[in-house]
DNA sequence: ATCCAAATTCAAAACGTTTTGAATTCAGGC
DNA sequence: GCCTGAATTCAAAACGTTTTGAATTTGGAT
């Protein structure tokens, strides 16, 4: 293992002057930069992170935790996640390391690793409204960027879409069709996402909408097929004529649960879905070709690696927070509400 | 953010003595030990890991660099062989941390995390024979533990089954039944288990099998319905009588495939698995329930951490080699061979 | 040769911890 | 009090790197 000592002894030069040398000081004399440059490689050194980290306080790895979720579906997407991630991160020469959480917690995983004091800093996704990682790491002053937001008035890095807009989009275009019985089949209500978008989707809304036809689910095929058979086969009141669903695989459910009751889409029922982008259920894999509102995961890697390394850096949070508005792609799952399905949805106080 | 130098201020101590009641040392007073250890609880003192790195070489964090896989079945069970790793690292206080490997180069990963020189050694699963991470580990003296085993002449820590045993076992229990045709699904055949089952498959066979009843597929259900349905049908001559599989959602492929083609186990055909212990698919939960050659998983993260901190420790690789024999389980899906099936398949020299 | 300013390099300290071996303190015996 | 051995603590060095500010070198003008 060469240091910068041995390469200081073989030119006659301070390891002060290898330093410099090897990190671009413009004080350095060229010549003596590339003689050290050379001798570097040729000794084949490697700097020692550990101690770069002692003095600058940076190792170049950044941390996620994972939490272990018993529903697997939603595991499909991980490795999308944190490949995405990986390569944004690395062409920046920062590591991403994962280390897994099993416990209740929310914020232990991120104590103990704290206790290592190692990582510069953590990506955040999944948050939940007054996400109490965000307070526990402020006030440690760690770094990190979340994927998503908790509220409009977030004060750290952020990447988000914006999921009031991907409702109100959506909500407007089957409205515009002539739709007023639209059901939401939303994601999980604990997460921030959801509550947005059924806040989007309630003032978007041109009538009332029965609390029951309102739902949040996994984003899974399955949940998606029950909550649909339940709300076509007419047991809760009229059927909807269009369902808003929170991801493809719900729209899947959807488009199955549909076929079964010899619903037709769009001619019978129009679907919309929300799409990340990742590979396991096209939106374009559909038949007929879905109605989306999109934005792929993959557009989030760069501005995340970007943020999170701008907050490492200390740049001010109001300087590293983005949202982004979905992008809202016709196809084939919309269309004009059915002749005989124009009527709202009877006034419900409930 | 306290050190050693502020405890040793505050109470008239070297900083020397502060670490030494901190860590143990049998000469320091035990009056002395005590107030160090209130005045660091008191100021919140946490030991500087990098610092601590940086002196003994030791992080306390391992790493295990997770390749990208395009079949995502293999993914159900990572979540497992994570969770139950990290616990019983997390016992002895060591964190365990992944990396994501998108490349096609083996030892590409190891390299970029050694770059970092942050951690104190890998854990290694699903290897190949001659695997290139071993050598590559080893040229650098990097700690390492594998899950598995590239070969008999293994001069590396590792906990593995015996492959050879769990083919020998279920052939010995299938033959003692009068089974002469029983084809082997094994794993992919790029990885050393399938190559010691396959092995351990051919010796104990009482007959020669025909190639094309030994094939190598991924664990999941699809694979194994393919085949099986390839077998089963005639296509490929006699049909096996019984058929030895890699896994169990290897053997729910199998079972559909039998009851489509109107074939009962197991008085018409009889099935064995291996079975990990993963809670996806449990052999318990086949009708009829499944004999298997049992090795949970759980039961290797023990002492698979075990074994890498013995490795970190220096202690020699051969003390910290394990092979466990599975067990072989009784169920209901294994019988006698039918009374018109009894003939071996033809000899066969291709 | 001397002087001056710019260019270049260096010694030292810092980062926080561990450990070696020397220095100091303590306790008991004479 | 002095001596001795054990107990306890300490100063210094180490780990490898970065950075400050001083020291040294270089080049040009007189």
């Amino acid at each position: 293992m060469a240091t910068l000592k041995d390469i200081g002894a073989e030119l006659g030069l301070s390891v002060a002057t290898v330093s410099r040398a090897l990190n671009g000081f413009p004080e350095v004399n060229s010549q003596t930069r590339e003689k050290v440059r050379q001798t570097a490689e040729r000794l084949g050194y490697r700097p020692n992170r550990v101690a770069q980290r002692l003095v600058t306080g940076r190792s170049g790895m950044v941390g996620m935790i994972v939490k272990l979720n018993p529903d697997m579906s939603s595991d499909q997407t991980f490795f999308e996640v944190v490949a995405g991630l990986s390569a944004a991160l690395a062409a920046r020469d920062t590591d991403l390391v994962l280390a897994v959480d099993q416990g209740t917690d929310p914020v232990a995983a991120y104590a103990r690793m704290l206790e290592r004091d190692i990582l510069d800093g953590f990506i955040l996704n999944a948050p939940v409204p007054d996400d109490p990682r965000v307070a526990f790491l402020q006030s440690r002053n760690i770094p990190f960027v979340m994927h998503g937001t908790t509220g409009e008035a977030a004060d750290y890095p952020f990447f988000a879409i914006d999921n009031h807009a991907v409702s109100r989009d959506a909500v407007n275009l089957l409205a515009a069709l002539g739709h007023r019985r639209i059901a939401l089949l939303n994601g999980e209500q604990r997460y921030a996402f959801a509550r947005d978008r059924a806040e989007g989707f309630r003032q978007a809304m041109p009538v009332p909408v029965p609390d029951h036809f309102m739902a949040g689910h996994p984003p899974s095929e399955l949940a998606g097929y029950a909550q649909a058979l339940t709300w076509l086969s007419g047991q809760q009141g009229p059927r909807p004529t269009a369902i808003l669903c929170s991801a493809t695989p719900q729209a899947a459910g959807v488009y199955r649960a549909a076929k079964d009751l010899s619903i037709r889409v769009p001619h019978d029922l129009s679907v919309v879905a929300h799409d990340d982008g990742f590979p396991q259920m096209p939106a374009t894999g559909f038949a007929p070709p879905l109605t989306v509102t999109q934005a792929p995961f993959r557009d989030a890697c760069e501005p995340l690696a970007s943020a999170l390394l701008g907050c490492i850096e200390e740049r001010p949070a109001r300087d590293l927070q983005a949202t982004l508005r979905a992008d809202l792609v016709l196809r084939n799952s919309t269309g004009p509400v059915p002749q005989d399905h124009k009527t709202p949805w009877p006034n419900s106080q409930s």
